[in-house]
DNA sequence: AGTTTGAGTGAACAGGTGTTCACTCAAATC
DNA sequence: GATTTGAGTGAACACCTGTTCACTCAAACT
């Protein structure tokens, strides 16, 4: 046991830098410690789900006493929701990339594809966090991930309306579209998540014309229905 | 412990009749014990997930002792697969109700969208266990369940290539619009399963909508892009 | 009638679970 | 320099976990 410093691992490996080396604040050694915690469980649970994950297996993985976990969550639903505002920070990120596109990009579509894929991959363990927990998480977790969802629908809901006609286009209508995009960009995000290397630029290549389908859906609608 | 029979109990309560009074075959005891684990599990996983559930809670909940699981299954995952194949068979039941469409509605997205509706709320337990496994559950249950979706969407296309005009509809084309169509579907009764009920006519409509929307789209769609 | 089969039992195992408690000891405050 | 604060420790708790083993005893087969 003479191994163990009184100082927390921070991640499944050991530290290649000195331990000593780092004079920290009180704080700063906190907040590491509470990043290690999140960075460990965001792994932990890549590959089955917050529900199926103990704070022991958390605590070991981080290399601290299990009742260490305590100073910094009261549970595991509570470092849930504290993953959900991380991941969420991380989405938002991706959509600021994807408003003001890449202008050597000719059109929307490729472009906010291209960077969906991008963040997909940088951001891994966020995107695979929302998509696995939105559906299977704590109750609590469920509900504030439906509720960001939600708000980033109804931020898309407002784009549209700023490039579509008015007369044609109904703020529900708006709405029932950008359901259906945020519904297709989650739909190729699992898809990519869960697929072989090799077959994201099929996958990409589909989320592609879906959202050309859509489009020219939606350049022919009227409001009042399939007249 | 003298109240403990030898025969399984079945469910979560005692039954009500004299447990005495039904004089079984061998096979048809083994097949009623089934099925009380398959209707236990899709109980108690209902909102956590498969991967989180231990396999006593599984036999308590059925009334039987822990050793009694094994001559059933090999494993939670092993019944995790048989609990895939007994929701897709619900699954299936509802595309055969969707195939013969209710002719006293004009047109098959209505009818879609009630028979939805409907297997939704007769299958509940089944649609909810899909969706939630379907990203959550352990590897060889997700890895069934994409199998089994997969299958849906290339019969969904092969019914629209009886729809649509083959010179402006790729065989690509109509699975790419198939998997849309089948995100759409799932995204619908996500939201469905986890909405309070006075919510279900508006996601109704909603989904109503975004059918027409594609349908629009489809309509107007040439094989060569936006053209 | 006698034998085999197999669903279900109950005890035991080695180990994992969340949470409590009194504790250390260095940084922060006085 | 003395005191307070608080992140991390380690032992202990009561309980839950999957799997093993030898067993019962009624239905099914010979």
């Amino acid at each position: 046991m003479e191994r163990s410093s009184r100082r927390p691992r921070v991640a499944g490996g050991d530290p290649v830098v000195p331990p000593v080396a780092a004079p920290e604040s009180r704080g700063e050694r906190k907040e590491r410690t509470r990043r290690a915690i999140l960075d460990a469980t965001l792994e932990l649970c890549e590959d089955s789900s917050l529900v199926a994950l103990s704070l022991r297996q958390v605590t070991k993985g981080v290399g601290i006493v299990p009742t260490a976990f305590y100073r910094h969550f009261d549970s595991i639903e509570d470092l849930g929701l504290a993953l959900v505002e991380e991941s969420f920070a991380s989405l938002r990120e991706m959509l600021r990339d994807v408003r003001r596109s890449d202008p050597t990009y000719q059109n929307i579509i490729d472009s906010s594809v291209k960077v969906l894929g991008e963040h997909v991959h940088s951001q891994h363990d966020h995107f695979a966090f929302i998509a696995r927990e939105r559906v299977a998480g704590p109750p609590a977790v469920r509900a504030a991930i439906r509720h960001q969802i939600e708000l980033v629908e109804r931020e898309l809901a407002a784009d549209l309306a700023r490039l579509t006609d008015p007369e044609y286009w109904s703020t529900e209508d708006l709405q029932v579209l950008s359901n259906m995009i945020v519904t297709s960009m989650v739909g190729t995000t699992e898809a990519i998540l869960s697929a072989r290397p090799e077959a994201e630029q099929a996958i990409a290549e589909q989320a592609r014309t879906q959202l050309r389908m859509v489009l020219v859906g939606a350049l022919h609608w009227r409001s009042t229905g399939l007249g």
